[in-house]
DNA sequence: GCCTTGCCACCTAGGTGTGAATAA
DNA sequence: TTATTCACACCTAGGTGGCAAGGC
């Protein structure tokens, strides 16, 4: 699946870079809350991508990831409160360049950055309680990755990554009911290789980006630009579903407020 | 002040209706948390406005208010969950309409309306808790003004209200996690006379539709169409100042946490 | 050669008042 | 006569990939 890279996902050499990295690979992977399971949603889309090869722009004001990374929480307790959050992890010790037509492994990857650590997403609605977050999917689609150490955006709104490195989404999950103990807090970290990407500053492969042109509405201007190969790829177009966001959620609940505050 | 309007927003007599308003109206008045405070911000444009005589526009899908309600809001126990609210008060038992340049009183008030009641905004972020709440201004500025009584807008997005007739926008504070007792818990309401305003389908006051112009960003087009009287009436600019709104509020609490998983 | 940056046209998504047409 | 509705052009705000230029 991945003939490029030594290190596969799951493999224990992963935890064999340097101090640095191997300490944060060991958070990664603490799994503390009992019963508790995300689940990446639109796998057929994430399969369409990770057939061709995904890629992910990355800017210094920072690019959305698309698709966007949507998931279902479930066995969290309804009364408690959690924070619900993604990162990226370096998918193997090697960067890669696009030669060929083809990725392949070029050199060992950077070093960990040392910079304070801006390689967390926070959800928008966290904390919040477990019934919050069990009400529907959660969407990360707000998540942006920059490739600026020195971004001054809000931390928790950028995932900091390396261009032409290869990584996989992790979604964390924190049992707190505040943004200030992570560290300490229980919680439990799920990884989804079928989302792997490699991070670029331009779209190397041009069936990707054709891809990408086809399924993301923001890129509809380029789609009468698509060769007709690209357009009659055989794939099936990516139904743009109603997102069940946390705010649409409260709404549907005060939907069912029912006859609130009738007169008489 | 207000001569056209035989009752006061303050007189006892506004409870003198109907039964069906006479007891919506008791519970408007419920004050049972105390030391809460609310603080209608951005009084000078609100001034500016009511100078003019405001008015809204009210449409089936909903319309935003302009100037926006913003509030400060403090006094609220930080671990306490809340829910904030927006509704209107009927300010008078008149009909208007504008007439040879001016506005005045025009019959009677139409009865309220027995549907099923759509008068409150619920604020997205809630419930949440005191320390959110207080963290920084709180705008409502999503709330639409509607006149369809059948709209299938989700309950709380929408506020119902009658064309031609005077309101007084009112903000409610609910002590409560949940969103399905409103009606029985402790709460506490704050209306803002300076923001009173006059229900329009259309605007009738040439020198408030200017005043719109001016100031909402989203009327940008219609500007270079103002005379020059209008467009150098003597008032300030509405400074577009960054709305701290509780979402933003999060990213900045994020962004305190310093050096946050730093490797190292 | 390889990668990165900044600018751009072109979209999505949705908030404005207008003015003509309609309704009451 | 008076009030309401609707389609519309024109904005705000911001997410796309492409392209030319630049950096190393």
């Amino acid at each position: 699946m991945d003939p490029d890279c030594e290190d596969s996902v799951m493999s224990p050499s992963a935890n064999q870079l340097t101090d640095g990295e191997s300490r944060e690979d060991s958070w990664w992977c603490r799994q503390e809350l009992v019963g508790v399971e995300v689940r990446l949603l639109d796998q057929d889309t994430w399969r369409q991508f990770s057939e061709v090869g995904t890629e992910m722009i990355v800017t210094k004001p920072g690019r959305r990831i698309f698709p966007e990374v949507k998931v279902c929480v479930s066995g969290l307790e309804a009364g408690e409160q959690y924070v619900v959050a993604m990162g990226v992890r370096l998918s193997c010790g090697q960067r890669f360049r696009f030669h060929k037509g083809r990725w392949a492994a070029w050199g060992r990857a950077d070093p960990p950055r040392r910079a304070p650590a801006r390689n967390l997403f926070l959800h928008a609605d966290a904390p919040a309680d477990g019934r919050h977050w069990s009400r529907g999917a959660v969407s990360l689609y707000a998540a942006k990755l920059t490739n600026d150490p020195a971004s001054r955006a809000p931390l928790g709104s950028q995932i900091l990554v390396s261009s032409m490195h290869k990584y996989v989404p992790v979604v964390h999950i924190f049992k707190t009911s505040s943004l200030l103990n992570l560290e300490s807090c229980q919680k439990a970290s799920f990884s989804f290789p079928e989302a792997e990407f490699i991070a670029v500053t331009a779209y190397q492969n041009d069936d990707l980006a054709a891809l990408k042109i086809r399924n993301n509405p923001f890129a509809k201007a380029f789609r009468n630009k698509l060769t007709r190969r690209q357009s009659n790829a055989d794939v099936t177009e990516i139904s743009s579903g109603t997102i069940v966001e946390p705010a649409a959620q409260k709404r549907h609940l005060q939907a069912s407020v029912k006859s609130f505050f009738k007169v008489k």
